[in-house]
DNA sequence: ATGGTGGTTAGACCA
Protein backbone atom coordinates (compact mmCIF):
# COMPACT_ATOMS: atom_id res chain seq x y z
CA UNK A 1 0.00 0.00 0.00
CA UNK A 2 1.27 3.64 -0.80
CA UNK A 3 1.95 5.79 1.68
CA UNK A 4 -0.43 8.37 0.46
CA UNK A 5 -4.07 8.84 -0.99
CA UNK A 6 -4.32 11.10 -3.30
CA UNK A 7 -7.90 12.27 -4.65
CA UNK A 8 -9.39 13.90 -7.28
CA UNK A 9 -12.93 15.74 -7.50
CA UNK A 10 -14.27 16.75 -11.43
CA UNK A 11 -17.34 17.66 -12.52
CA UNK A 12 -17.12 16.02 -15.47
CA UNK A 13 -20.06 17.04 -17.18
CA UNK A 14 -21.18 14.08 -19.34
CA UNK A 15 -19.02 10.94 -18.33
CA UNK A 16 -19.47 9.54 -21.78
CA UNK A 17 -18.97 12.52 -24.01
CA UNK A 18 -15.62 13.47 -22.03
CA UNK A 19 -14.46 9.45 -21.82
CA UNK A 20 -11.32 10.41 -23.66
CA UNK A 21 -10.19 13.11 -21.39
CA UNK A 22 -10.57 11.75 -18.24
CA UNK A 23 -8.45 8.76 -19.58
CA UNK A 24 -5.80 11.66 -19.97
CA UNK A 25 -6.28 13.19 -16.61
CA UNK A 26 -5.73 9.93 -15.11
CA UNK A 27 -2.76 8.99 -17.23
CA UNK A 28 -1.20 12.43 -16.22
CA UNK A 29 -1.78 12.67 -12.75
CA UNK A 30 -2.76 8.98 -11.43
CA UNK A 31 -4.67 9.80 -8.27
CA UNK A 32 -5.43 6.95 -6.44
CA UNK A 33 -9.14 7.71 -6.31
CA UNK A 34 -11.67 9.83 -9.08
CA UNK A 35 -14.51 11.19 -7.62
CA UNK A 36 -16.90 12.52 -10.76
CA UNK A 37 -20.26 14.24 -10.58
CA UNK A 38 -22.61 15.25 -13.59
CA UNK A 39 -21.58 12.23 -15.26
CA UNK A 40 -25.31 11.89 -17.04
CA UNK A 41 -25.12 8.68 -17.38
CA UNK A 42 -27.32 5.79 -16.21
CA UNK A 43 -25.49 2.66 -14.37
CA UNK A 44 -26.10 0.20 -17.45
CA UNK A 45 -24.29 2.70 -19.43
CA UNK A 46 -21.60 3.54 -17.67
CA UNK A 47 -17.90 3.84 -19.56
CA UNK A 48 -16.61 0.74 -16.71
CA UNK A 49 -14.47 -0.98 -19.33
CA UNK A 50 -12.60 2.37 -19.95
CA UNK A 51 -11.70 3.00 -16.25
CA UNK A 52 -10.79 -0.92 -15.87
CA UNK A 53 -8.30 -0.41 -19.30
CA UNK A 54 -6.86 2.78 -17.63
CA UNK A 55 -6.03 1.47 -14.72
CA UNK A 56 -8.97 1.65 -12.68
CA UNK A 57 -10.56 -1.27 -12.29
CA UNK A 58 -13.07 -0.49 -9.03
CA UNK A 59 -16.15 1.18 -9.63
CA UNK A 60 -19.29 2.89 -7.92
CA UNK A 61 -21.59 4.52 -9.38
CA UNK A 62 -25.08 5.35 -9.26
CA UNK A 63 -26.79 7.45 -12.44
CA UNK A 64 -29.84 8.66 -14.14
CA UNK A 65 -30.68 9.68 -17.62
CA UNK A 66 -29.24 12.93 -18.72
CA UNK A 67 -29.39 14.90 -15.37
CA UNK A 68 -27.11 14.60 -12.14
CA UNK A 69 -24.75 11.25 -11.46
CA UNK A 70 -21.90 10.60 -9.20
CA UNK A 71 -19.16 8.20 -9.31
CA UNK A 72 -15.57 6.86 -7.34
CA UNK A 73 -13.40 5.05 -9.68
CA UNK A 74 -10.10 3.68 -8.06
CA UNK A 75 -6.62 1.61 -8.68
CA UNK A 76 -7.34 -0.34 -5.34
CA UNK A 77 -10.23 -2.07 -3.71
CA UNK A 78 -12.89 -0.43 -1.41
CA UNK A 79 -16.31 -1.31 0.17
CA UNK A 80 -19.19 0.40 -1.07
CA UNK A 81 -21.00 2.37 1.60
CA UNK A 82 -24.71 3.17 1.33
CA UNK A 83 -25.48 5.93 -1.41
CA UNK A 84 -27.54 8.76 0.15
CA UNK A 85 -31.29 10.05 -0.78
CA UNK A 86 -30.45 13.33 -0.32
CA UNK A 87 -34.06 15.62 0.23
CA UNK A 88 -36.14 12.65 -0.26
CA UNK A 89 -35.32 12.68 -4.12
CA UNK A 90 -33.73 9.72 -6.17
CA UNK A 91 -31.55 12.33 -8.29
CA UNK A 92 -28.28 10.15 -7.41
CA UNK A 93 -26.13 12.99 -5.68
CA UNK A 94 -24.04 11.23 -3.19
CA UNK A 95 -22.00 8.02 -3.78
CA UNK A 96 -19.55 7.00 -0.65
CA UNK A 97 -16.73 4.36 -0.36
CA UNK A 98 -14.95 3.19 2.38
CA UNK A 99 -10.97 2.52 1.83
CA UNK A 100 -8.52 0.28 3.73
CA UNK A 101 -9.32 -1.75 7.09
CA UNK A 102 -10.19 -1.43 10.68
CA UNK A 103 -9.46 1.49 12.64
CA UNK A 104 -7.54 3.11 9.93
CA UNK A 105 -10.41 3.30 7.63
CA UNK A 106 -11.16 6.10 5.46
CA UNK A 107 -14.82 7.03 4.37
CA UNK A 108 -14.71 9.20 1.15
CA UNK A 109 -18.03 10.75 0.42
CA UNK A 110 -18.66 12.32 -3.15
CA UNK A 111 -21.73 15.24 -3.16
CA UNK A 112 -23.11 16.92 -6.14
CA UNK A 113 -25.15 19.80 -4.46
CA UNK A 114 -27.95 21.17 -6.40
CA UNK A 115 -26.83 24.47 -8.28
CA UNK A 116 -30.31 26.11 -7.42
CA UNK A 117 -31.28 28.07 -10.41
CA UNK A 118 -30.87 31.47 -11.36
CA UNK A 119 -32.73 34.02 -8.70
CA UNK A 120 -31.54 33.81 -4.89
CA UNK A 121 -35.09 33.54 -3.22
CA UNK A 122 -36.57 30.38 -1.98
CA UNK A 123 -40.41 31.43 -1.80
CA UNK A 124 -40.22 32.13 -5.73
CA UNK A 125 -37.03 29.86 -6.79
CA UNK A 126 -37.82 26.11 -5.98
CA UNK A 127 -34.44 24.86 -7.00
CA UNK A 128 -33.09 27.43 -4.85
CA UNK A 129 -34.76 26.75 -1.84
CA UNK A 130 -34.03 22.82 -2.87
CA UNK A 131 -29.99 23.86 -2.69
CA UNK A 132 -30.76 25.34 0.91
CA UNK A 133 -32.43 22.02 2.29
CA UNK A 134 -29.75 20.44 0.53
CA UNK A 135 -26.67 22.27 2.50
CA UNK A 136 -28.89 21.94 5.64
CA UNK A 137 -29.10 17.97 5.51
CA UNK A 138 -25.20 18.38 4.62
CA UNK A 139 -25.25 19.80 7.94
CA UNK A 140 -27.01 17.15 9.86
CA UNK A 141 -25.16 14.68 8.00
CA UNK A 142 -21.69 16.05 9.22
CA UNK A 143 -22.68 15.99 12.59
CA UNK A 144 -23.44 12.59 12.31
CA UNK A 145 -19.98 11.69 10.98
CA UNK A 146 -17.84 13.74 12.76
CA UNK A 147 -19.28 11.85 16.03
CA UNK A 148 -18.79 8.16 13.99
CA UNK A 149 -15.99 8.78 12.02
CA UNK A 150 -13.75 11.58 11.86
CA UNK A 151 -11.45 9.73 9.45
CA UNK A 152 -13.67 10.91 6.37
CA UNK A 153 -12.94 12.87 3.49
CA UNK A 154 -15.81 14.58 1.78
CA UNK A 155 -15.26 16.38 -1.94
CA UNK A 156 -17.54 17.32 -4.66
CA UNK A 157 -18.82 19.96 -6.78
CA UNK A 158 -20.76 21.83 -3.98
CA UNK A 159 -21.96 24.68 -6.20
CA UNK A 160 -20.91 27.28 -3.52
CA UNK A 161 -17.99 29.76 -3.33
CA UNK A 162 -17.62 30.25 0.18
CA UNK A 163 -14.96 32.94 1.00
CA UNK A 164 -14.36 36.06 -0.61
CA UNK A 165 -11.82 34.97 -2.56
CA UNK A 166 -13.45 32.05 -4.19
CA UNK A 167 -14.99 34.37 -6.64
CA UNK A 168 -13.35 36.74 -8.91
CA UNK A 169 -15.25 40.18 -7.67
CA UNK A 170 -16.95 39.39 -4.06
CA UNK A 171 -18.94 42.54 -4.94
CA UNK A 172 -20.23 41.83 -8.12
CA UNK A 173 -21.37 38.54 -7.26
CA UNK A 174 -23.05 38.89 -3.44
CA UNK A 175 -26.70 38.23 -5.33
CA UNK A 176 -25.17 35.77 -7.71
CA UNK A 177 -26.84 32.45 -6.86
CA UNK A 178 -23.53 30.41 -5.28
CA UNK A 179 -22.10 33.42 -3.16
CA UNK A 180 -25.04 34.71 -1.85
CA UNK A 181 -24.88 34.89 1.90
CA UNK A 182 -27.41 32.29 2.21
CA UNK A 183 -25.32 29.93 0.78
CA UNK A 184 -21.89 30.47 1.86
CA UNK A 185 -23.27 31.23 5.61
CA UNK A 186 -24.81 27.74 4.95
CA UNK A 187 -21.70 25.76 3.92
CA UNK A 188 -19.89 27.33 6.59
CA UNK A 189 -22.12 26.01 8.88
CA UNK A 190 -21.83 22.60 7.62
CA UNK A 191 -17.85 22.75 8.30
CA UNK A 192 -18.46 23.91 11.18
CA UNK A 193 -20.65 21.06 12.24
CA UNK A 194 -18.44 18.71 11.11
CA UNK A 195 -15.06 19.88 11.72
CA UNK A 196 -14.50 19.53 8.35
CA UNK A 197 -11.14 21.49 7.29
CA UNK A 198 -11.10 23.02 3.84
CA UNK A 199 -8.15 21.90 2.19
CA UNK A 200 -7.22 23.92 -0.34
CA UNK A 201 -7.54 26.92 1.98
CA UNK A 202 -4.91 25.57 4.18
CA UNK A 203 -2.65 25.23 0.97
CA UNK A 204 -3.10 28.44 -0.79
CA UNK A 205 -4.31 30.92 2.22
CA UNK A 206 -7.19 33.79 1.39
CA UNK A 207 -6.00 36.20 0.12
CA UNK A 208 -5.25 34.40 -3.19
CA UNK A 209 -8.12 33.67 -5.53
CA UNK A 210 -8.62 29.79 -5.80
CA UNK A 211 -11.07 29.08 -8.96
CA UNK A 212 -12.19 25.62 -9.72
CA UNK A 213 -14.83 26.98 -12.62
CA UNK A 214 -15.12 28.73 -15.30
CA UNK A 215 -18.14 29.49 -17.31
CA UNK A 216 -18.83 28.06 -20.90
CA UNK A 217 -20.65 31.71 -21.24
CA UNK A 218 -17.46 33.50 -21.05
CA UNK A 219 -15.88 34.31 -24.62
CA UNK A 220 -12.33 34.04 -23.67
CA UNK A 221 -12.46 32.13 -20.09
CA UNK A 222 -8.69 32.60 -19.60
CA UNK A 223 -8.32 36.32 -20.33
CA UNK A 224 -11.56 37.36 -18.68
CA UNK A 225 -10.27 34.81 -15.74
CA UNK A 226 -14.05 35.26 -14.11
CA UNK A 227 -13.46 31.85 -11.69
CA UNK A 228 -15.09 30.55 -9.14
CA UNK A 229 -14.03 28.22 -6.60
CA UNK A 230 -17.13 25.82 -6.54
CA UNK A 231 -15.62 22.42 -6.27
CA UNK A 232 -13.81 21.26 -2.47
CA UNK A 233 -11.67 18.75 -1.05
CA UNK A 234 -13.04 18.76 3.26
CA UNK A 235 -10.91 16.37 5.59
CA UNK A 236 -12.36 15.02 8.98
CA UNK A 237 -10.25 15.81 12.07
CA UNK A 238 -8.53 12.89 12.38
CA UNK A 239 -6.88 13.97 8.40
CA UNK A 240 -6.30 17.61 8.98
CA UNK A 241 -2.63 17.07 9.85
CA UNK A 242 -2.21 14.73 6.99
CA UNK A 243 -2.44 17.41 4.27
CA UNK A 244 0.94 16.40 1.62
CA UNK A 245 -0.52 18.64 -1.46
CA UNK A 246 -2.85 20.35 -3.94
CA UNK A 247 -3.28 20.45 -7.38
CA UNK A 248 -5.70 22.30 -9.32
CA UNK A 249 -5.50 20.86 -13.07
CA UNK A 250 -6.41 24.51 -14.89
CA UNK A 251 -5.27 23.72 -17.96
CA UNK A 252 -7.92 21.12 -18.70
CA UNK A 253 -10.09 24.05 -19.36
CA UNK A 254 -8.18 24.69 -22.48
CA UNK A 255 -8.68 21.23 -23.39
CA UNK A 256 -10.96 20.50 -26.29
CA UNK A 257 -14.58 20.48 -25.67
CA UNK A 258 -13.77 20.93 -21.77
CA UNK A 259 -15.94 20.49 -18.78
CA UNK A 260 -16.77 24.09 -17.48
CA UNK A 261 -15.25 22.60 -13.91
CA UNK A 262 -11.43 21.27 -13.62
CA UNK A 263 -10.31 18.50 -11.18
CA UNK A 264 -8.66 19.15 -8.11
CA UNK A 265 -6.37 16.85 -6.36
CA UNK A 266 -5.45 16.24 -3.06
CA UNK A 267 -2.96 14.03 -1.27
CA UNK A 268 -2.76 12.65 2.02
CA UNK A 269 -0.46 10.68 4.13
CA UNK A 270 -2.19 7.31 4.82
CA UNK A 271 -1.42 7.41 8.01
C1' DA B 1 -27.55 45.51 -19.69
C1' DT B 2 -30.14 40.10 -19.35
C1' DG B 3 -27.45 37.47 -22.98
C1' DG B 4 -23.86 34.73 -23.41
C1' DT B 5 -22.43 28.55 -24.20
C1' DG B 6 -22.84 23.64 -23.54
C1' DG B 7 -25.11 18.57 -22.66
C1' DT B 8 -28.96 15.61 -23.23
C1' DT B 9 -32.00 14.48 -26.35
C1' DA B 10 -35.55 15.62 -29.71
C1' DG B 11 -38.66 20.29 -27.27
C1' DA B 12 -37.41 21.63 -23.29
C1' DC B 13 -34.71 21.33 -19.27
C1' DC B 14 -30.63 21.93 -16.78
C1' DA B 15 -26.04 23.81 -15.75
Amino acid sequence: MPKTLSVTSWNINSVRLRIESVVRFLHEAQPDFLCLQETKTPDDAFPAHAFTKAGYPHHAFIGMKGYNGVAIVAREPFRKLEAREMCGKPDARHIAVEIGEGAGAIQLHNFYVPAGGDLADPDENPKFAHKLSFVEELRQFSEKLRGSQPRAVLVGDLNIAPLEHDVWSHKQLLDVVSHTPVETDGLKAVMQEGEWCDAFRVLKPEPEKVYSWWSYRSPDWAAADKGRRLDHIWLGRSLKDQIVSGEIRKETRGWERPSDHVPITLTIARD
